[in-house]
RNA sequence: CGGAGUGUAGCUCAGCCUGGUAGAGCACCACGUUCGGGACGUGGGGGUCGUAGGUUCGAAUCCUGCCACUCCGACCA
């Protein structure tokens, strides 16, 4: 992309409203812009990195066997009165009539649609075990929306929902959804640490947070220092509906969860002193970016979503619903990982791979020397941000430093002159002057 | 929902107290000089002063209602 034929509106000066950093710096590299309390649009910039995490969250998903499809934001209230939570949900559900006076509401979440499609079409246990997501905008109406997009009333969500036969079956499931948040936080370049939880209006009783650690984050958390440890995007645990497969998920998590991790609130100095041996005490903050929950019977009975088991009866489907926060996420990988001159993206989810600056634009030398480097990009498939424009060096190297792509690929006519050009890395801040043949095999590399 | 506060140009803000018909910096446009860490000069464009009403010869300024947004508390991906 050349940065000339681009839309990313960067500001210098920081808009009033905005109190934590990830918050800052999304509106100052022009990657959201505040519609309404707590409603954003995404510009371009935002977008590419809510659409990289999006696309790392379903290939997770999709790698342990969750099947994606797309719900409407938009649902009837009378599906919700079937499950009884139109009435029990309260003012956090946006409610409003169509033109037939049809009561209707945003989707705060999917149970019960979900239910609604699974009980129209699944009769046999043979069709288990089953587990469907989609990643969609939700609405709900929070009292006090802050934050930017950490706490908005509009986000976007993954949410999935497993249905098993039974309870062994569902648990099972459960641990597949563990180990696949898991993965896809260690591929978003976080730590996460899962912590037991409240079930809150989902109902339930087995939840999970998954408490992303940064700096920044709202809330306390005391953990054991193996979780920062862990290899899960390496570690071989299969998904495969078999019984080594099962055991093997079964084992992974036990061993992963006897570790001692607690919010604030849940704490307990006592368990943590007795649990986690000293040099492994962590202390730190945190951010909830994903939350799991196993809730049996709780919709599938007034829903009466069942299936036939063996036996030829029917019976209520054991389900769970899984969350992850994919545009919080945006806003907490910023949080656990800036500067003060910006973003320091994960190359994984970086807007662009590398930044080129070409320092002299409408210089006949330099300009050569960037088209070469900027189709070598291309053709490798890198994604550049090509800085064209006739801004001043400084103002190209602020503005790089702030969207906070991984490389910068600096060109001027000094350096030309004397065969090399910069190659920046945006995490270590390390400068390397090299030529451009060699810089440029170094990042392809 | 309780408490506090703010609405003036795309952004940051001054002007309001003490009414006299709107300003600065940044951003934007033109020209020139510049150009390796957010340049400078000259000229220019851009504002229903949140909104409705009231007081007044005259309201951004004083009064009232409403709306929006922000911050602090109790809840959440």
């Amino acid at each position: 992309m050349r940065l000339s034929r681009f839309f990313m509106p960067v500001l210098k000066e920081t808009p009033a409203e905005a109190e934590i950093v990830s918050h800052r710096l999304m509106l100052r590299a022009g990657m959201i812009r505040q519609q309404s309390a707590g409603i954003y649009a995404w510009l371009p910039l935002g977008h590419r990195v809510l659409q990289k995490i999006a696309a790392i969250v379903r290939e997770e998903q999709d790698r342990a066997g969750a099947i994606e499809l797309l719900m409407p934001t938009i649902q009837s209230a009378d599906l919700w009165r079937e499950s009884g939570r139109y009435d029990a949900y309260g003012p956090e559900m946006l409610r409003f009539e169509d033109r037939h006076e049809r009561e209707m509401l945003y989707g705060p979440t999917n149970e019960e649609m979900i239910t609604e499609i699974f009980r129209a079409s699944v009769k046999s246990y043979r069709d288990l075990p089953l587990n469907l997501y989609h990643i969609q905008w939700k609405f709900r109406d929070e009292r006090r929306p802050r934050f930017g997009v950490m706490r908005g009333r509009e986000f976007l969500m993954k949410d999935a929902y497993s249905f098993d036969l039974d309870e062994t079956g569902a648990r099972d499931a459960y641990r597949k959804m563990f180990i696949a948040y898991m993965r896809t936080f260690q591929r978003l370049g976080l730590r996460a640490v899962p912590m037991r939880a409240d079930t809150g209006p989902i109902g339930g009783d087995l939840s999970h947070e998954f408490i992303v650690l940064a700096p920044t984050g709202e809330s306390a958390v005391f953990y054991d220092a193996a979780y920062e440890e862990a290899d899960w995007a390496g570690a071989d645990v299969s998904f495969e509906n078999t019984e080594a497969g099962r055991a093997g998920r079964e084992r992974a998590v036990g061993d992963f969860l006897r570790h001692y991790a607690a919010t604030e609130e849940m704490h307990d100095a006592a368990r943590f002193e007795a649990e986690a041996p000293p040099a492994r005490r962590r202390q730190g903050r945190g951010i909830e970016v994903g939350h799991i929950f196993y809730f049996g019977e709780k919709y599938s009975r007034p829903m009466r979503a069942s299936v036939a088991g063996p036996d030829g009866t029917d019976r209520p489907v054991h389900m769970g619903s899984y969350g992850i926060g994919v545009s919080r996420l945006v806003a907490a990988i910023i949080e656990a990982s800036h500067d003060e001159a910006g973003v320091i993206w994960p190359r994984s989810v970086a807007p662009f791979g590398v930044g080129l600056a070409n320092l002299k634009q409408g210089d006949a030398q330099t300009d050569a020397a960037c088209e070469t480097a900027y189709a070598a990009l291309v053709k490798c498939g890198l994604d550049p941000l090509y800085d064209d424009t006739d801004a001043r060096p400084g103002a190209k190297f602020a503005a790089m430093d702030l969207i906070g792509v991984p490389h910068q690929l600096i060109v001027g006519p000094k350096g030309l002159a004397r065969g090399v050009v910069e190659l920046k890395d945006r995490r270590s801040g390390e400068k390397a002057e090299l030529s451009l043949e060699s810089a440029l095999a170094k990042l392809s590399a």
